[in-house]
RNA sequence: AGGCGCGUAGCUCAGUUGGUUAGAGCGCCUGCUUGACAUGCAGGAGGUCGGCGGUUCAAGUCCGCCCGUGCCUACCA
């Protein structure tokens, strides 16, 4: 037990809990434990990021989901990692070679992928530190990285099984290549952006004869790799021409003219120029007309030596060139401004190419169709469940996947060449030596980022092996993750963990929105309103930053981090913070242990209330917490905590501090019992403040025992669950008919301007017998609270012009507020209350005038309404009775 | 072009299976240095739930159309 220091210092404090979590095992799985199993993976970071805004939610969530099951008895794995993030990290380490005024090719491969090792040594150590703060309650002793050895030789045995079953194959195709990576890239990682750009009209003249077809295209520096003109068969315009050749313009080339049904006749001239090698439409119809395939730009985005005159041009250079050429020969026959989707590499921003080039693509209609059934058969299941249109929509349309790239820093592709007899070996080993003996050569590529990835559930658990791990944590049963990455991590984990380890690789996934700035926009650098979590943690704490997280995380919701609901939260951390300063500034000097609460037969109103409410929470956070909702399950936390316990339970509490010596150990075991559960369902949102309020507080022996066996933790504590004991539905009626007086009374100060320095008195008139009863019994609470010098009753009270009167329910309140109270001033308030009444009132009457309404609504629905009327009845008679007698 | 959302108080958002005249935080107004907390306490103002129509005894909630807005997928040159 220690004293808490006046203000809460995150920055001091966090860190300090983190080590010590870290160090007593909090967070360590225990396959061997016969504790029920609950798993998740965390989505790995980029090994070489920085905690963004989007991590800083997909990790809260989860943890909150950790802690809470961990709390609750679970044997929770929530395993860590990084990627090694292919594309993303090689440039990143290409652009520290450029400031050196360096390339990799300078330093050669070995050296490059070295260099690149150094960098990830250095910041791993950045991600790692970062989600400590942020109190991730991962499982560090179980950390990997897609590099690991063991994670790479899953990524080999999966290669080679697809390839040995047919489902990857090596083939030249028409990809979407990166100029400035120069590298092939999957059909994902290109982002189409709509550019303003021109829609342009050539002539091509008619092979032998006079005439000419024009021809639309947004990128007219193709045309030199034209190989053919297509039209619809249907269009009348070109009936004739089917068949004939037209020539190529600069070129000379000699091109057929075809039909096929792909073309639209009603866009541009309804004629289109055929570019098999450089547009994707173009290659289908290539193949489909047995069309040659002309490359005329190359990987690094220059003509080619088939581009005649504009070889080694740059392709933008190019394009301005020739439209000039065929202007000034008559051939260009309009301009247009049009606007069209672009492809755009993902990574560096670089206009994407389509070009033909010779990769390794994954056969993946077979992988999908089993990832869709299990969906259908329920097998997992996505929350929001909209997201599962998203999910089937792709799995649904979705085209082989490349999975080669041109890069160095990756899993190198597991394929060797004999250059003596032309085989390629795919093994998961280095062949000594071709089978015809010749030498071999492994592949200079490597994988996609997203094929290691998308074997993390179970790589990571130490497949292909059979381990404890996989046999105990696999399927996972959740994951939480962004919905940007459904189709590039979800999907591709969906199909290899169905195909590889047997089993969906989770019961449940979880998409969260993203996360946007205090007015709903996206956060982006160039719009300088990127929110960086870490300064936030900074700022306010990880405690407060977690909760404003998670009462934001309504599902389907974007999340607007708002300033209002930051600092609102920070405020509550501080609410807290000084709650519990108070509670441990009221215990005895000699407490050591947490006393026992007495049976709650035995305890006043107060006490019974503030259990049962107390129960009641623990129950709704259950459902609230099952069902995923965050942010009901913040919500909920916050209104307790502030608006039941604090302003209600801790203010009438106070006077029994003082009182004499039961009456005060009855409160303090009350109050420790109801903080202590409290602080526990707060653990799971704000881990850091919770923990140190709680190690301060008198605790039960072996209470949350680490696996350490000596230390304790709130994390490892029992989370609450109702106490049927507990339940007691009177004691709310009767704090509520409590809280209704003296609110009553707080507000006639107010309208008075009574300041609480000054007492006034109160009599009750006119009260049925239980509740003169339950007043007189908790007559000293409501005169604490309400700032009432005496609180009498009596059947009829002299009416006075100096004497408020306010209805409760059936009775009625005197206050006495002799010079203060202005005569037509409250004749206009109680004018005002009445009419709200009456019109309620009426709403109610013409309701149940309704025979409809009677014989058709629920009876109960009907009662309900019935009763409220009689009760308004009574209220509007007694308000019109005030009334008369202000003589209004 | 398809798919998925969103539109509720000045701002950011809740509102469970339709059921009294709709809630929270921030902001705003009034009054308070009430020994846990001015990062606080007490009280208060503020919304014809985007529009129109429909179903129903009853619609913020269900259905249709429209308007506004956002995201994702897509090979229209």
């Amino acid at each position: 037990m220690s004293e808490l220091t006046k203000v809460f210092e995150h920055a001091k404090i966090d860190p300090k809990w983190y080590a010590y979590w870290e160090r007593v095992g909090a967070f360590r799985a225990d396959p061997s434990s016969g504790r029920p199993p609950f798993s998740m993976v965390l989505p790995p970071p980029n090994v070489t990021g920085w905690l963004h805004i989007g991590h800083a939610l997909n990790q809260t969530l989860p943890d909150v989901v950790a802690r809470w099951k961990r709390m609750q008895g679970c044997d929770v794995l929530w395993l860590p990692g990084t990627d090694h993030a292919g594309i993303a990290t090689q440039n990143v380490v290409e652009k520290q070679l450029a400031e050196e005024g360096r390339t990799r090719h300078e330093l050669g491969r070995e050296a490059f992928e070295a260099r690149v090792w150094k960098w990830v040594e250095e910041s791993h150590g950045t991600i790692t530190s970062q989600m400590r703060k942020l109190g991730s309650s991962v499982d560090w002793s179980r950390e990997r990285f897609t590099l690991d050895a063991s994670l790479s030789r899953a990524v080999r045995r999966v290669f080679v099984s697809l390839h040995d079953e047919g489902l990857i194959y090596r083939g030249t195709y028409l990809v979407s290549w990166c100029p400035r990576c120069r590298t092939a890239l999957s059909d994902l990682e290109v982002d189409h952006r709509d550019t303003a750009g021109k829609l342009y009209q050539l002539r091509y003249p008619l092979h032998g004869g006079e005439g000419a077809v024009v021809v639309a295209t947004t990128r007219p520096e193709t045309m030199l790799g034209d190989t053919g003109v297509a039209v619809h068969p249907d269009d009348d315009r070109y009936r004739e021409l089917v068949g004939r050749r037209v020539v190529l313009p600069v070129i000379g080339r000699e091109l057929p003219v075809i039909a096929d049904a792909f073309v639209d006749p009603a866009f541009g001239t309804g004629a289109v120029k055929v570019t098999p090698a450089h547009d994707p439409n173009d290659f289908e119809i290539g193949q489909r007309h047995g069309l040659p395939q002309v490359s005329v730009i190359d990987e690094d985005g220059r003509m080619t030596g088939e581009a005649g005159p504009y070889a080694g041009r740059d392709r933008f250079a190019a394009r301005a060139d020739l439209v000039a050429e065929l202007d000034a020969a008559g051939l260009l026959v309009g301009v247009a401004d049009h606007v069209h989707a672009v492809g755009h590499c993902q990574r560096c921003g670089t206009v994407v190419e389509p070009l033909l080039s010779t990769q390794w693509f994954v056969r993946i209609e077979p992988l999908a169709e089993r990832a869709l059934e299990v969906v259908h058969r329920g097998r997992t299941t996505f929350v929001p469940e909209n997201w599962t249109r998203t999910y089937e929509e792709w799995m649904t349309n979705i085209h082989d996947w490349c999975i080669s790239r041109q890069l160095w820093w990756g899993h190198r592709i597991p394929a060797w060449y004999c250059d003596a007899c032309d085989a390629v070996l795919v093994a998961e080993e280095a062949p000594a030596a071709c089978t015809c003996g010749g030498a071999v050569r492994q592949d200079k590529d490597v994988l996609d980022t997203w094929f290691s990835s998308g074997l993390w559930p179970f790589s990571t658990m130490g497949w292909p092996d059979a381990t404890d791990d996989l046999a105990r944590y696999y399927p996972t049963s959740l994951l939480i993750t962004a919905h940007d990455i459904i189709f590039f991590w979800v999907a591709r984990m969906m199909m290899l963990g169905v195909k590889f380890a047997g089993n969906v690789p989770f019961e449940t996934v979880y998409i969260t929105s993203l996360v946007r700035d205090a007015h709903g926009q996206k956060m982006s650098k160039s719009k300088g309103n990127v929110v960086d979590p870490l300064e936030l943690i900074g700022e306010i704490g990880a405690d407060a930053f977690r909760f404003t997280l998670a009462a934001l995380a309504s599902p389907g919701m974007d999340i607007s981090l708002s300033e209002g609901r930051l600092r609102g939260y920070r405020q509550f951390v501080n609410k807290i913070w000084n709650a519990s300063r108070f509670v441990l500034m009221n215990l005895p000097p000699a407490l050591q242990t947490r006393p026992d609460v007495p049976p709650a037969g035995d305890l006043d109103l107060i006490h019974r209330w503030i259990l049962h409410r107390t129960g009641e929470l623990s129950g709704e956070l259950q459902a609230a917490l099952e069902g995923f909702r965050f942010d009901v399950a913040a919500d909920r936390l916050y209104h307790f905590f502030w608006h039941e316990y604090a302003d209600w339970y801790i203010e009438l509490v106070k006077p029994r501090l003082q009182g004499d010596a039961a009456e005060r150990d009855t409160a303090v075991a009350v109050l420790l019992e109801a903080h202590d559960r409290i602080l526990r369902m707060l653990h799971p949102f704000m881990p850091f403040v919770t923990e140190e309020i709680w190690q301060a507080l008198p605790q039960r022996p072996g209470d949350g025992r680490a696996p350490n066996g000596t230390d304790c933790t709130v994390s490892l504590a029992q989370f609450p669950a109702p106490v049927a004991a507990w339940r007691d539905e009177p004691a709310v009626s009767a704090m509520t008919l409590l809280q209704e007086v003296v609110t009553t009374v707080r507000t006639v100060r107010s309208e008075w301007g009574v300041p609480p320095s000054r007492p006034v008195t109160a009599l009750v008139e006119g009260a049925p017998a239980e509740v003169r009863e339950l007043l007189g019994a908790q007559g000293g609470h409501v005169r604490h609270l309400a700032g009432l010098s005496s609180l009498e009753f009596a059947d009829t009270v002299a009416r006075s012009p100096d004497t408020v009167r306010r209805v409760v329910r059936d009775f009625q309140l005197h206050i006495p507020l002799a010079g203060i109270v202005d005569r037509k001033q409250e004749t206009d308030r109680v004018r005002r209350s009445l009419a709200k009444l009456s019109g309620q009132r009426k709403g109610l009457q013409a309701r149940l005038a309704k025979p409809a309404f009677v014989e058709r609504a629920d009876p109960e629905v009907v009662r309900d309404a019935r009763e409220q009327e009689q009760v308004l009845a009574q209220r509007q008679a007694k308000l019109e009775q005030i009334l008369q007698e202000l003589g209004g």
